[in-house]
DNA sequence: TCGATATCTTACATCATGTTTATTATTTAT
DNA sequence: ATAAATAATAAACATGATGTAAGATATCGA
């Protein structure tokens, strides 16, 4: 693959990077992107069609990492056979990654502007919910209907996260699963 | 109070109405807005400095009006001695008012971009998480902490309305209040 | 080394934003 | 009913971001 190209993809996603730490993706300009990352205006272009394009981007290299193993185990593994100890094994696997990607994620999760990025969680988590839910014996005594269920499950993973990121990730992720298992 | 002022007001407010149901919050521009409510350009910077002090100004309208009864409450009630019945109301409550206000919170709900909004509903959730777990006692035992379990409260409020809002309303608030009630 | 191609600079058209000024219309208070 | 106050209007303008284009330059892979 040609170096250049590498080169000031890094280049904007730094810039991206630094920026989003310090305001609001709403704030943010191509033409700040472009200032920061020393690039010409069109070679921005040449990359990305708009600052959404660039932030879905930037959402699909960071939920690559944080679900890669996720997405390994889908293939290998029958989760239609697994118990409540492989889902706690997931999900800190789940938050060490996150914890990786911190300066990306407190900066993008805590910005306004954020819905791409939002959704784009929202969905991976949403398989999860899914799967989840499809081992489930669901009873129709049960007062919440299914649907809300997930919804449930997807946002409170989320809230989780927020409020590790306000407490600048001092918890472990083990103890965060902890708190999540209970939730459910 | 002048009724010019008003006119111009609610002419502002029915264009936002209108366009926030068919587009993102993200999308709609001030243009937009002149065009729809037939105002003079300088007329609206007249009344709001920006596109996010007109939403501002809408959640604050709303949220008088989905809140009204809890704020005269707080006052002439002792909430510190309120039992589970007395919240049951109040949330009853509150979601009719919700439903009385259905197109915008829908266009807005579901709408991209729409962070002030979201900001300024946490907040009032915020005072009811408040005082929920004033007078509740939390033992040490529990695995979550108390400002863990103050954001799920705020937060599951909203995934609530957000199926709710899905769903097109179709449940009762009765219900709905059954279902916010069987999570805490 | 050579051909391909990514980047750079510069320029340009377009559009939304926010401000200003002078004029007109409406309202409130007398 | 009238006059003073003030809200709305139209038009013009400066500014800044967006997105596109063309030609020159630099860097890469083969």
């Amino acid at each position: 693959m040609d170096k250049r190209i590498e080169k000031t993809r890094d280049a904007i996603y730094n810039a991206f990077t630094d920026l989003i730490n310090t305001k609001d993706y709403d704030d943010i300009t191509i033409q700040d992107i472009i200032d920061k990352s020393n690039i010409g205006r069109s070679t921005f272009y040449m990359h990305f069609k708009t600052k959404n394009d660039l932030l879905l981007n930037i959402s699909g290299y960071i939920f690559d990492h944080v679900f890669s193993l996720s997405l390994q185990e889908e293939k290998s593994h029958d989760f239609s056979k697994t118990s409540v100890l492989d889902y706690r094994h997931l999900i800190t696997h789940i938050l060490y990654h996150i914890k990786d990607k911190k300066e990306l994620f407190k900066g993008i999760l805590i910005s306004k502007g954020n819905d791409i990025f939002l959704d784009a969680f929202k969905k991976h988590l949403f398989e999860f919910a899914n799967t989840y839910y499809n081992n489930y014996n669901y009873q129709d005594s049960e007062i919440l209907p299914l649907e809300l269920k997930k919804q449930l499950l997807v946002d409170e993973f989320i809230v989780l996260i927020k409020y590790w990121i306000n407490n600048d990730f001092s918890e472990s992720p083990e103890t965060l699963t902890n708190y999540y298992i209970s939730l459910i």
